[in-house]
DNA sequence: AAGATTTAGTTAGCATAGCTAACTATATTC
DNA sequence: GAATATAGTTAGCTATGCTAACTAAATCTT
């Protein structure tokens, strides 16, 4: 099933992979924009509150890095969260660097925010099959692991 | 990490596959948009433009319903393939209703991009394991599966 | 057939989010 | 102590989401 190709040739399955998966990626967050905007915050916000209450606090620079994002990028998200109280800006030893804190509404909001995809998510495997549900714990591991590398 | 009670019945593993899938995706673009900014056309431009040349010519309302989108911004998502070349709007028998149609500098600009996507994406499953490429195919059918039942 | 309603699309105005360039303030290096 | 490097912000542009309100064309009602 899978020759390894050396270079150049890509086969047709993979530039249909390739497709599907940038396309489901697109219509995916499309999907899930929808529950998410009950939570009154955007989904660059959203992501980037994600990393501090599940990675912890960490700089600006940090999190822009985590976010794939430039940092003025990154500043103007964590200002729309700091303003809507969710994080918190703490000053450091070294006088440059913030430290950027989820506070406990911003915590709040998050996993309340996770429940509302879960469910959209739920209703969705619930029309699936026995086969392909079982399938989603492994392909939810190899998803995150493919864009890692990509 | 934060240990926060929750009353929901949905597996914990359930949680962690919506959550790595709703973060996959959000990176899985922010990586790939910066293959598809080479092509000097935004994201939303070229998800649209991928329905006409893949799906073929369609009205304004029914594009927007494919791209999930209002009628207003695909209306102006399409003012900018039109005025980039890439699409043309055909009238037809109801004079109320456009038919989009994909220029042939619009498909080539899309073949362009699909063919820059699979070169970033085929970097990254060159470094998976065996087992993993081999199970990108599954993944490249029950992705598009799932978000189609949302 | 005339008027009312529905439908398709656009325009206007607002917000979020991406970028680069240029600036400020603090640390570090020479 | 002066020059340089680093962290973050501000300013200004573009793209993309939305709702509300509009125009024009088709359809339905009477």
């Amino acid at each position: 099933m899978t020759d390894v190709k050396q270079k150049s040739e890509v086969s047709p399955e993979l530039l249909e992979a390739a497709d599907k998966l940038h396309s489901a990626a697109i219509h995916l967050l499309r999907r899930l924009r929808v529950r998410d905007r009950e939570s009154g915050i955007g989904p660059a916000q959203l992501s980037a509150l994600s990393v501090l209450v599940f990675g912890g606090p960490r700089s600006l620079s940090e999190l822009a890095d985590a976010e794939q994002v430039r940092p003025p990028t990154m500043s103007r998200i964590v200002s729309g969260l700091t303003a809507a109280g969710l994080v918190k800006r703490q000053s450091t030893e070294d006088g440059r660097r913030v430290r950027l804190v989820a506070t406990a509404k911003g915590k709040k909001i998050l996993w309340e925010g996770r429940k509302r995809r879960v469910e959209s998510l739920a209703k969705a495997l619930a029309a699936l099959g026995e086969t392909e549900r079982g399938r989603l714990g492994e392909l939810a591991e190899l998803l995150p692991e493919i864009v890692r590398k990509i």
